[in-house]
DNA sequence: ACCCAGGGTCGTC
DNA sequence: GACGACCCTGGG
């Protein structure tokens, strides 16, 4: 663990607030300068653009140059992907447009789970608010320039927290969900590292499905927005829901939109870019 | 003061 | 399959 830094000169679609406020992540703040930091798999980072160049400079567990090709899923033709979702229809041009710098960061498969099931029902500023309170109270410090960060806790290090204390941090009703989805990661009754092997998107989800506190959309979040990185999922919440209906279904009562319907309509419309398309659809609703 | 919604899931009917 | 309950916080 020592300080580095690393240069990504010319950059194609790499907007720091496109990535960091997308809703896909939620432990990087914007620092006074426009620059953001961040804790991830254990590494501090600051982050910042200038002219088409990204610096990255922070303490890495690791090479730097690799953590970051890694994390911000730079082997990924961004380019590509929306000329191809812009070529569907106007709307499409439209979102991609507004959203055209975000990348999906290959985030740490546990992080994302715990992350999301926190996310159940809840709003974003809350959800930062407990991850960190958690991080701070059971995750590894990281000092750097002076100042204290703290890693997502490990499973091994929420061992033996309890629901009362969950409560306690302002988990609410997500307490228990928490506490069971911690120990069966622990039992391995679901194991984290056979989800990687698995080709199907279908037969991960179905164990994802099996954690307490994990549905549908927690499910495909997490598939999009982990390592596992798939793509073809689509997570439905609110937003979803509410922009593919004003642009498609066009039904009275947003509401009582059939999931169903909403996912076929997504795979027959985005097929294998399904999951990249709902993020610049709900980025592009939720912030335009 | 009061109500509502927020990146849903779960148990019950 | 539909329905209500669920903790907590910020904004109207």
């Amino acid at each position: 663990m020592k300080e580095q830094e690393y240069v990504l000169e010319n950059a194609t679609s790499f907007e720091l607030k496109d990535i960091f406020d997308c809703g896909q992540c939620f432990r990087w703040n914007e620092e006074p300068d426009g620059s953001y930091t961040g804790v991830f798999k254990g590494n501090v980072l600051n982050v910042k653009k200038v002219g088409e160049d990204i610096q990255f400079k922070g303490i890495c567990d690791g090479d730097i140059k690799e953590i970051v090709e890694d994390y911000f899923d730079l082997s990924r033709d961004y380019e590509k992907i929306k000329e191809t979702l812009s070529r569907i229809d106007e709307n499409m041009k439209n979102s991609v447009n507004y959203g055209s710098g975000i990348r999906i960061l290959n985030q740490d498969l546990w992080e994302t789970i715990i992350s999301f099931i926190i996310s159940a029902n809840n709003n974003i500023p809350r959800i930062k608010g407990i991850i960190e309170r958690l991080s701070k109270k059971y995750g590894t410090k990281i000092t750097w320039n002076s100042q204290e960060y703290y890693a997502f806790p490990s499973a091994k290090q929420l061992e033996n927290v309890t629901v009362e204390e969950y409560r306690q941090l302002g988990l609410g009703f997500r307490d228990i969900r928490l506490f069971e989805t911690t120990q069966m990661i622990l039992k391995k009754e679901v194991n984290l590292v056979k989800l990687y092997q698995e080709k199907d998107t279908n037969m991960v989800r179905d164990e994802l499905l099996k954690l307490s506190g994990v549905g549908p959309k927690v499910a495909d979040c997490i598939l999009l927005f982990s390592d596992l990185k798939r793509f073809d999922v689509f997570p439905i919440d609110v937003w979803v829901r509410r922009v593919m209906n004003d642009l498609y279904l066009k039904e009275a009562d947003e509401t009582k939109v059939n999931k169903k319907k909403i996912e076929n309509l997504a795979k027959e419309k985005f097929g294998d870019l399904a999951g990249i398309a709902q993020q610049y659809l709900f980025y592009w609703r939720r912030e335009a």
